[in-house]
This record gives structure tokens, sequence and C-alpha cells, in this order.
DNA sequence: GTCTATACACTGATAGAC
DNA sequence: GTCTATCAGTGTATAGAC
């Protein structure tokens, strides 16, 4: 791996853990085993650096979503299954998290693929449910860019539920909440 | 107000806006308009001032959160009343945001509050949901606890779409997605 | 109780050697 | 490209005067 890769992925690590005001250049550095030169060498400072590995974030973040959203299976499957996908839940949303870094918040460039990423997935989520209503397994007075921003909000605020109480199973139970409310009549 | 009194009151202020590795002593000082002996006179250090600010927002969002909830109105319309009322959604939840915050979450101390706030909204609401269940509002197949998670998080992953946005719209797209899931058959 | 002075490590960045 | 040296400012805390 060059410097300049593991210096995106020790940011990516970082932000994750620590998010954006938490994050030092020299915490990176260590990280990367790298000299303060090279980073300022390839990057022109903390937040072009920052803004590298959040885009990077974002975009791994789309292709595993895609994968799940658009696999196999009805509307309601697909949705469950994007609900019920395998996460690191107590270590936070690595693209959700940022919207509490006031740093990331006040700059236009680097919120922009934070924003991104959230409206494309709000986005397919509420194609999905305009599918299902089609298809009869959703009810037509459902509001798909709705209930995709409802879909999308339970997730990011199970994170926040399961880190507040350290327990995974605080996701869980939105999640199951959430997909009892979105069951087909049929399926009840 | 006492100089401890400002003190306090600007941490709960910054811890707001910047969270807990985004506020440092000498900003709240400035705020408070304080020197360095008041905060180590009245406050151990940072940790222990930031406990005594969690605390007491922590404390006034039960109060405020407990007027809603146990007002008047059916089970449905104090839950719609929850999640509707008035909100300085781009500012997020003093309490929420905090889980975000690597060295909130690693101290047992400053994550209790956090935790213990949460967690009594979703006994509440809970509660309520089960009301509901009892006069026939609710379907017998709604479980409390979790419908009950799913209401908190949805408030809690409103903020970060909002934040995210930056427009508060898409909070309430969230919660319009979920009172469209909630509402009783009757009122479709 | 409150203030200023002091301390020392860390932050984020630049300069210049190799 | 990468390194070390250096820098002004900040973060968190202690000491001691008033």
């Amino acid at each position: 791996m060059t410097t300049s890769e593991r210096l995106i992925e020790s940011t990516r690590e970082l932000l994750w853990e620590r998010g954006y005001v938490g994050t030092s250049p020299k915490a990176i550095l260590e990280r990367a085993g790298a000299g303060q030169g090279s980073m300022y060498h390839h990057f022109k400072g903390k937040p072009d650096l920052a803004l590298a590995a959040i885009r990077r974030t974002a975009e791994e973040l789309r292709a595993g979503a895609a994968g799940v959203l658009h696999g196999p299976g009805t509307p309601y499957e697909r949705i469950e299954a994007y609900l019920t996908r395998e996460r690191e839940v107590l270590r936070g949303c690595p693209i959700g998290r940022l919207t509490m870094d006031p740093d990331v918040v006040a700059s236009e460039e680097l919120r922009e693929p934070v924003d991104e990423t959230l409206d494309w997935l709000r986005e397919q989520l509420a194609g999905i449910v305009e599918e299902g209503k089609e298809q009869g397994q959703f009810g037509p007075e459902l509001d798909g860019e709705a209930i995709a921003a409802t879909v999308v909000a339970t997730v990011q605020g199970g994170y926040v539920l399961a880190r507040a109480s350290g327990s995974p199973a605080d996701f869980d139970a939105g999640v199951r909440g959430l997909l009892g409310l979105l069951a087909p009549r049929s399926a009840v």
C-alpha cells in the first residue's frame, strides 16, 4: 500500500472511532507509520485528507447497501435485509456520525459527501417502497419518501440507542419495531 | 447567577454545539466570563464539570418529554405530540449526540446519564403503546418495547438526516413516515 | 472564591535537508 | 517522496497571590 493510501485508511479508521474533531494529524501519522512531511506532500492539510477519507467511506457504504437493496427478494424482504444486515453496531455509522461533528457540518465540502450518501440511500428505499405499492405488498396510503426517511432514521437512531446502552440489542429492538409496522398484512 | 451556575450553563451550551471532545475548558471559561481558578475551585476538572452539565440537560429533557407524553389525549395522540413537538432540529439532540463522542462513551460516569435518559424515554413510550393496545387503538401484535425503540430511534435518526442536509424538513419526513405506519386503522 | 502565572504536552502547519 | 526541525497557538491542569 502506498503512503498516500495508508494515510487515507488510517484517517478513515480514526474518523469512525473518534470523529473529525477528535482526530489529530499526529494520530493519523502514527497509525499510518508516516512522518509529517508525507501528509503535507500528498494532502493540503487535515480537511483535505479527511475529505478523501470521507469520500471513500461514502462510496463503500453505497456499494454495500446497493448489494442488499438491489438484491433478490420482494420489496419488503429487501428492506428487511437492509435493516437486519450485519453491522458493527457499537461502532456507529461511519457516515451518519459525522453529522454530529461541528467542523464537518460547518464545512460545505466535508458535509457534501455525507448528505449525498444519506440522500442516495433514501432515494433507493423510496423506489423500493413505490415498487411494493405497485405490487400490492404495501398499502397505497404509504408515502415512499417518508417511509424511506423513517427507515434510514431508525437505523441512524438505532446506533444512538445501542451506543448509549452499550448493547447492540437496542439497535435490533428499533429495527424489530419498524419491521412489525411495515410487515405486509398477509405476513402478520 | 453564581459563577458555578454560569460554568454549568456555558458547558451545557458548548456540549450541545460542539460535543465533549470539541469543547475546551478555555472556551467554557470565556463564555462564562470566569477565570481558570473558578472552574478548578468548583469542579475537579473538565469531566466533572461536563458530568454536572449533562445531568442537568438530561433532567430538563425528561421533564419536557414527560409534559407531552403524560399530557392529554389518546395514546396515539400523545406519541404524535411527542414526535411533532417543537424542536431545534438542526442543533441535534443535546443528549443523543453525546453517544457519538468517543470520550463520553468511554467513560462509565459520563455515559450513565445519557443511557438512563434514553432508557427512561423508551419505558414511557412502551407504557403508552401498551395502554393503546388495551384500549384497542393499537393492534395486539405490536411489541410496546420495540415500538418505543423505533420511536426514539426515528427521532434520533431524524436529527442525523436534518443535519446532513441542513434541512429540518428531513426530520419531519421521518416522523411523518412513522406516524403513517402507527396510525390506527380507523384514522387512515 | 476568584484571579493571574506557570507548566507541559499536543495541534496543525511550514521549512528545508536528504 | 519522506524525514526532522521548528513554530505559534491551544488544551488541561497546578500554584499561589489576593
